[in-house]
DNA sequence: GCAATTTATATGAAATTGCACTTATGGCTG
DNA sequence: CAGCCATAAGTGCAATTTCATATAAATTGC
């Protein structure tokens, strides 16, 4: 038997833009996460792997920032995964107090072949929309990103 | 100075709908979780309260579900709030499984008084984007919460 | 009606995160 | 150049989360 439902009518949250944004992106990511957990590698680890794809060089507090993870727990991770031989850290010419991120060459590897499996999980999601539906969904995720982006840098 | 960027060209995330997905998600709430924060109450906290607005007598599974947790972390997590009075537990009559959570009188104050502050940081968000663009935002979320719900029972 | 299975919640040890703070540079101003 | 503020990264400890598992109750199939 089924455990009878609370009088779920009207639920805040049900209506709430903060609230729909998370559900969507907890849903959206949860079936590529699953396949990163049955690989043994953390969320937290593939987003660091995957922010390097392409733009290597990174700072620990670029890469925070990326990750939308705090900057001492960048800086944790990133000890393990140079422990773990996925990146490494370099000090910068210009400035001692910067240190740069790269790839190792298991890093880059790992990283490009999470990156093929993640974008035939986006192609399979987005194949269940209709094709004005999909290509909607990054224009206007795009749109608020770019009118919330918090005042930055540069 | 500016620590010269590194060759931020085409990283592999920008094209990325999860990430797109999660990167808003964190932007559009980062404002109003400093203002959780500027008042001691952590985002899970609130998460909790604004899931038992309109919908009390949750299960502790449900909760765990709705607010994107583990089981065994909103397990401890109503521990914290049913020991600062926010929450009550109460045993289901039908299933003695189960565990009922409800509001206390000052949980329910509380929750009001954030939803208010909630729905005025979402307002002052559409606000920033043209109506009709404000108006697509949920409309597209809901598409997208439709099409990947996880298969749920009931 | 009972053993096996499933479901709901709780628990405990280990890993991770958050927060406040330290250290090391760099930039700026007088 | 000295002094001061700003910025980058790292540290330590407390709090939280996770993972695996335990316990209890309900359901299923014989």
């Amino acid at each position: 038997m089924e455990i009878p439902s609370p009088p779920s009518g009207v639920r805040f949250i049900d209506d709430y833009l903060v609230y729909l944004l998370a559900r969507a992106a907890h849903q959206v990511s949860s079936e590529f996460h699953e396949q990163l957990r049955r690989r043994g590698i953390s969320v937290a680890v593939w987003r660091v792997l995957s922010a390097l794809l392409g733009s290597e060089g990174e700072t620990v507090t670029g890469l925070a920032e990326t990750c939308l993870l705090q900057q001492p727990t960048m800086t944790k991770l990133l000890d393990r995964m140079t422990r773990s031989g996925l990146v490494a850290r370099s000090p910068d010419q210009r400035d001692r107090r910067v240190v740069r991120i790269a790839l190792t060459g298991t890093g880059r590897a790992l990283a490009e072949d999470l990156a093929v499996a993640a974008k035939a999980h986006e192609a399979e999601l987005l194949a269940r929309h209709p094709p004005a539906e999909a290509e909607a969904i990054k224009n206007l995720l795009r749109a608020i990103l770019a009118r919330h982006d918090r005042p930055r840098r540069g």
